[in-house]
DNA sequence: TAAATTTGTTAACATTTGCTTAACAAAGAC
DNA sequence: GTCTTTGTTAAGCAAATGTTAACAAATTTA
């Protein structure tokens, strides 16, 4: 997954840590989102469900380990990764911090180039629990368990015969699908409808996902293209 | 779980500690056992069946190894969490070679605050265990014990099978769920109902909800998305 | 145990939605 | 210019879902 489409959650009291690690994250890529407690922490991670909370443990308001386990009850977030950030001699949070469902820890003083390369490690997870009927396209995102297109960060939803055609389009980019082709996967062999069927349907998908990307080939089918 | 209902037994030869921990943590207002040897230990345990022991290892008559052992044979103490207190120089490796089921290990010299965050973090285990069935998600929070869904702050209580369809759709928001999905896990493979059952449920807790939250994806099925 | 209440299911009907079509317009191809 | 292919629109249709009330089954209460 790239950079630009992970969410990284930044929980700390103080704006100094969260503006260093802020900084060091974002040149990365990163997206990145702050809380300076555990209250606004939950109410965050909600929202966006970021792919990563960096959590600090002392906090006002809410400590990071109330917020971990709200946040571990939480089934939007079963695949996000939290890891706790710990004062140096506060050793025995960290076992305390694996009890509410933590998966690492790291701890101050932060070096940047230790926080880049833990980071890295911990997301190299998410390729594997991520959903699997997701792909990716450029700024496409269609979502075969949520029957969802996600494109521009605008969610669509499709009714299914439109969502068939457009996934169809859409796993191979590029290539160029006739209307026969179209025709067997996507209504299958023994049903027949007339000509204008696909076409109407084409129409309809270009004018929600504010046309373009779908090409007409005269004479040869339709691709999706960006 | 409140403090005053939850009993410790803390176990050590040497007097100071034992009184510095029982202070410390009847601050908390945690009821208090303590032993002062192995022996006297099992017997106070079987006794009052405490929810968490504080074990020191090196004892006379009866060393903290063995009375943990004796003590995780008695059923009755099944529950309770045992906890060795170590030397800092002592090898941890050895206290985990001896498999004796102890739950896990404090280290002296003993921090007030880091006992008390130390054995807060181990109680939860108790209070966990009772409720991990608690799911919340936005402004919802389900139940799966009591069958309760609390709301927006008010409590609903839902039957068996809304409650059951609710808390499916629920364990993975966003995902549709066919209605072949939704019958085998609601009602299972050999029970046969007819088509308007789901919609009836569906209808029944979407009227308790207050609509919106459960959307249909005609010719798919329902999902749960806020 | 009977009565009352709650819960689950069904059937009949209403409603909505998506799919398809037909008729025509526009755009390329020849 | 004619022919073929594709685009557009609105309307009709069919299928899926929503709704309601009645009844059956299970629980609870008396």
């Amino acid at each position: 997954m790239n950079p630009e489409h992970i969410k990284i959650l930044l929980v700390d009291d103080e704006p100094d840590i969260l503006e260093f690690m802020e900084y060091n994250l974002k040149k990365e890529g990163y997206q990145i989102f702050l809380a300076k407690n555990g209250q606004e922490a939950i109410e965050l991670a909600a929202k966006e469900q970021p792919n990563l909370v960096i959590l600090d443990i002392m906090m006002p308001v809410l400590d990071g380990i109330e917020a971990c386990r709200i946040m571990r009850n939480n089934p939007e977030l079963k695949n996000t990764i939290i890891t706790f950030l710990t004062a140096r001699n506060e050793d025995y949070s960290q076992i305390a911090g694996f009890d509410v469902g933590a998966d690492d820890y790291i701890s101050k003083p932060i070096k940047p180039r230790v926080l880049i390369s833990r980071i890295k490690a911990l997301l190299r997870r998410i390729n594997g629990s991520v959903n699997e009927d997701l792909v990716r396209i450029g700024n496409l995102e269609i979502d075969r368990e949520k029957y969802t297109v996600t494109y521009n960060s605008q969610v669509l939803t499709f009714p299914r015969k439109e969502f068939e055609l457009l996934s169809l389009l859409i796993s191979k980019p590029g290539k160029v699908f006739t209307r026969d082709e179209i025709m067997t996967r996507v209504w299958g062999d023994d049903i027949i409808v007339g000509d204008r069927t696909i076409d109407v349907h084409i129409r309809k998908i270009r004018e929600k996902l504010g046309d373009e990307s779908i090409k007409t080939i005269k004479g040869v089918g339709y691709k999706f293209d960006t």
